[in-house]
DNA sequence: TTATTGAGGTAACACGTGTTAGTTTAAAAT
DNA sequence: ATTTTAAACTAACACGTGTTACCTCAATAA
């Protein structure tokens, strides 16, 4: 009626408003069963608290509880988020299944300037978050992830090779059989000098898998496998571009390019372009992730396609079923693999021969 | 000695091992001056602290204190974070420079599905928040955010319009001008006819912004303004595919295209392509926002370049002013300008135009 | 009439920290 | 020997909610 005061209404403020008590009014907002309150009573509440725009604390209700309804995703550095297109997708997904449950989520980075490695570990001990989901994970990370797992905290993480799928601690999709599928597509193509550009250090789990799903692909056709033909860039398409100069540089010949994933790619082509050599024809590309900027490469990139989207909600899905919060979609979805499946566009030359 | 208790310490627990009192620890702890506390007691405690892994509990912390050290972005979509370079940017700065300062970063969204418009308004009602920054604003929520400031919440949106620079409420460079700045570029190289593909709806004001600049650059230039040049896409390259060829469709002859931003100007680029014209001989042009990938478009993307780092710099320092968070750098920095900057590259002709 | 049940109410503690007010102790200064 | 001061201490309340234990009152059933 009055003019708002400016701070927001209590608990016991909506009790006195509807003429209950704070305890009735705790047991209606949080659904308490058997607690013996009519439907009118229910009714009132729900109805006075809505028309005073009562919002509970939650820093109190989190202290009391012991729950915090907020979750962190641990990645390396945030500026991947925009180099990273897949990690940009694992994000947003997140944020959006998140707040479908009512959850809140933080992004927290290992690597960026000022952070200790382990600083997740205090948001865990200054019991900010009620578990993490762990992302791009590197072999020197292995250690701190055991020490949470120990400490019974709520953790899932994204593997390049899933154990069990009724494993509830990882995700993922093979990876080196991913990789493997690319190459072997080149193959087919007829083609016996492919080279392998990844996206990072191969200290990444990810990283690892697929050169050893390309280094697989070639012994399984017999094929020479040229250590001059892996370079190592960085996670940018920039870097992508840098990387493939390198290996244009060592006068080695290749007449296909596995990228570590579709950014690298996008600099591969330019790198490949100004060296004069054309896309699909002299040297044929595929790319990993299916980025949705993929289809407007130039050529457009044939890739493999991984499952952000699909990976981030099973992600969440186990980590809830750690935090015992009882959601509708049962505990089967959990149990889920993704298909990786090779997406042809032109950049590939598969198109090519076809019109042969 | 014996095994870690499965619960975090508190501070009692710091206190007593420390052998002081819990108002010392907290004192310490909290860097409170004046108290009258030696040197070596301090050190003890932090010590102690330290060896004990102690962490305060961040919901008690934020009961007593009133405050959460938490802020919320708000954007439309969570997907638009993987399809819209900018947007990507300007999160992984705002997380970057939030944890900087010991804040956490909340993302909040208004068009996701099952959310009300509003639902970022419970955030500051439930105390989650203690300021609140918001990106990529529509016309239909210029009332939310007056209701909030009018709260007194602590609130910095991005403007495409900034008022004066020491305006603490808005962040942002003049979008229309660098539209401007953009068409006058092709104008300049002989154009004529050119044609303006948003990347979503008018009701943006950054889109509205863009439209007003193109609009103004013709009419300083005595060229006919065609409506039926304009086309309005969605946020993805996708949709700037399909927006372009919505406008070829049209067979009005336009020699030149500036599009909304660069994601929308990858999908144009394929438009273009597949219906046999050449870029920039056939028809230049630029993009907008200079995102990482404009060097690594076929041709690369001449672009107006803007400046989610700095604004998100700039945004939070503002912010953080609102909040009474006394930090190093100090306040003249957040009267801060960005210049409109053109990015030559070779989706314009210039450099054509150069040679010949 | 008496026991039972449903629908609440009241009172209290717990959660862990910030913060204030008033007290104590030993060392230093007068 | 007395006063002052630095460096602590103890005790207490506040923050808002979850949750439990126990009590009340009316209506119904035995």
């Amino acid at each position: 009626m009055s003019k708002a005061s400016t701070k927001p209404p209590t608990s016991a403020q909506v009790a006195r408003q509807a003429g209950v008590s704070r305890t009735t009014v705790s047991f209606v907002l949080n659904g308490v069963k058997d607690q013996g309150i009519s439907d009118a009573t229910r009714a009132k509440v729900l109805l006075v608290a809505q028309e005073m725009g009562y919002q509970p604390n939650a820093a109190a209700r989190s202290l009391a509880s012991g729950n915090t309804r907020t979750v962190a995703l641990v990645i390396p550095k945030a500026s991947h988020l925009y180099v990273d297109a897949f990690l940009a997708q694992l994000v947003a997904t997140l944020n959006e299944e998140c707040h479908h449950y009512g959850l809140k989520l933080l992004i927290e980075s290992t690597d960026d300037e000022g952070k200790e490695p382990d600083s997740f570990v205090n948001l865990v001990r200054g019991r900010s978050i009620d578990g993490l989901i762990v992302a791009n994970q590197r072999i020197s990370e292995h250690l701190h992830l055991q020490k949470i797992q120990e400490a019974q905290i709520p953790l899932v993480f994204f593997s390049s090779k899933p154990n069990q799928p009724q494993d509830l601690q990882s995700v993922g999709s093979d990876t080196s059989l991913s990789a493997l599928m690319a190459v072997n597509h080149l193959i087919e193509l007829g083609h016996k000098e492919i080279a392998f550009v990844s996206f990072a250090q191969p200290e990444y789990d990810s990283v690892n898998e697929r050169e050893v799903g390309w280094r697989q692909a070639l012994r399984q056709a017999n094929l020479p496998v040229n250590p001059a033909w892996v370079e190592y860039a960085d996670i940018s398409a920039q870097s992508g571009y840098e990387a493939t100069r390198r290996l244009l540089a060592r006068q080695i010949k290749f007449t296909a390019l596995f990228a570590g994933n579709d950014t690298i790619a996008f600099g591969a082509i330019r790198a490949l372009s100004e060296a004069g050599l054309k896309i699909p024809q002299d040297v044929a590309l595929v790319g990993f992730d299916d980025i949705p900027m993929a289809p407007f490469a130039s050529p457009p990139l044939t890739t493999m396609r991984s499952d952000p989207v699909g990976l981030g909600k099973v992600a969440l899905q186990k980590l809830m079923a750690q935090m015992q919060i009882k959601n509708q979609i049962a505990t089967q979805t959990i149990n889920y693999a993704f298909e990786p499946k090779l997406i042809i566009r032109e950049s590939c030359g598969y198109k090519l021969k076809e019109q042969r």
